[in-house]
DNA sequence: TTGTCTGTGAACTAAATACTAAACGTCTCA
DNA sequence: TGAGACGTTTAGTATTTAGTTCACAGACAA
């Protein structure tokens, strides 16, 4: 697995690993650059604190250089536009992703991969 | 469209249709077998109240035979249980989503037969 | 005409979510 | 030797979510 650390783990190691070239990264001043008090961003990266609201996340996701969706699992959230995606033919991709359920990370890639070139090819079909 | 009535103006539609041949489903007793207050399932009913809880809807779908996911669009929300399974393969499954984002109802149920068929034959894959 | 059922209106509310402000001890470095 | 930044602790709070209770007026039936 990629890492089986807690979302505050995780923000820790990779706020810190910033730290040490940017002082820009110390606690108070990321907390400042998410909008966020520095005792919230505290907290949470002890896990006193349960994960910020998803926009934070998707903040935190882009000062520190990191997949969004990689921070939201650990959050144990789902990024909101997806279940917008989702609610335009909730049918068909509820009974897709119920199908698709356990599927390797690799073949749902082919999935994407096969849609990207049919649009490349034959328009929207 | 399939219909672009409200939730609560579906729900009671549904509702009244099963109460003209059954008393079970008048407005109070519906409201007992859902676990709601009388009350709540009026207001919801005429859209003064919000949807309930995704558990109650489901109970509400199964109650009324419909599906759960077109109950719950409906409501603006999707089925949790979704959600758990995306948490599983977040990056692959956000992309695919993201890049499946406007595809019609019909591609999305190809791909999901596709993926029926593959399992049918080839086991996992 | 009392009893029982219907749906509805007004007024709250418990619990969860998503945070904040202020003060504290520690360390640095000028 | 004190000014400033560091992360942390204690003690809260505003807002949203997901409902509830109680009382009411109208229909119907015995």
């Amino acid at each position: 697995m990629t890492g089986n650390k807690t979302f505050g783990q995780r923000i820790r190691d990779l706020r810190e690993e910033r730290k040490a070239k940017d002082p820009a990264f110390s606690l108070r001043r990321f907390a400042e650059a998410v909008d966020l008090s520095p005792t919230f961003v505290s907290k949470m990266e002890t896990g006193e604190f349960d994960p910020p609201a998803p926009e934070k996340i998707k903040k935190m996701a882009e000062l520190l250089n990191v997949d969004a969706d990689e921070l939201l699992a650990l959050a144990g959230r789902v990024d909101p536009k997806l279940n917008e995606i989702i609610k335009k033919q909730p049918k068909a991709i509820a009974d897709f992703l119920r199908t698709a359920q356990g599927l390797s990370a690799k073949r749902i890639q082919e999935l994407t991969e096969q849609l990207k070139d049919e649009s490349r090819k034959g328009g929207k079909r």
